[in-house]
DNA sequence: GCCAACGTTGGC
DNA sequence: GCCAACGTTGGC
């Protein structure tokens, strides 16, 4: 899952009542999906920083809610608001996200240099999505690259 | 700031 | 349903 460090940094997740954050501002249907169709309670996340100097994954968090509708929607003074969603059908959904461990920053250029790792979705040409699934095999590299302590 | 690679909107 | 125009993402 995709933050700007400038929006919601891992620090800033850390940092917040129990670590955990909600994950506001998707407004992509693709990405809200995998939110709401793909994601269970405990799932294991990896918490990457985009549009920054160094951008990579740098902790691992886990879902901590099911989806619920994303209130930032019908806040009218939110960057997020969004006129045509109607609070009886909520365009916007969103999970909360719990970080489990901040990691070294495992950084994309790191990434993308890892020859085990090229099918890995969010290094596909043109993936744009701020969410993007991870399989087993990459999760337990990736896991391993970030000397991680944590087993999810 | 540039720009590739999307996704969304709306006229027709 | 088509598709041009526009908006966004995000690395560089």
């Amino acid at each position: 899952m995709k933050s700007e460090p400038s929006e919601v940094s891992v620090d800033d997740a850390l940092a917040a009542p129990k670590s955990t954050v909600a994950w506001t501002g998707v407004r992509n249907y693709q990405a809200r999906n995998f939110m709401r169709d793909g994601m269970r309670v405990g799932d294991g996340v990896l918490f990457y920083h985009s549009s920054c100097a160094e951008p990579g994954i740098v902790g691992i968090a886990r879902v901590a809610s099911t989806a619920y509708a994303d209130p930032t929607q019908f806040d009218a003074k939110s960057p997020y608001f969004d006129p045509k969603s109607q609070a009886e059908a909520p365009r916007w959904e969103l999970v909360d996200v719990q970080v489990v461990e901040k990691t070294r920053n495992l950084t994309l250029a790191e990434l993308r240099a890892s020859a085990d790792l090229q099918e890995l979705t969010v290094l596909k040409k043109g993936s744009r999505l701020s969410i993007t699934p991870v399989e087993p095999k990459h999760w337990r590299l990736i896991l391993k690259k970030l000397g991680a302590h944590t087993q999810l």
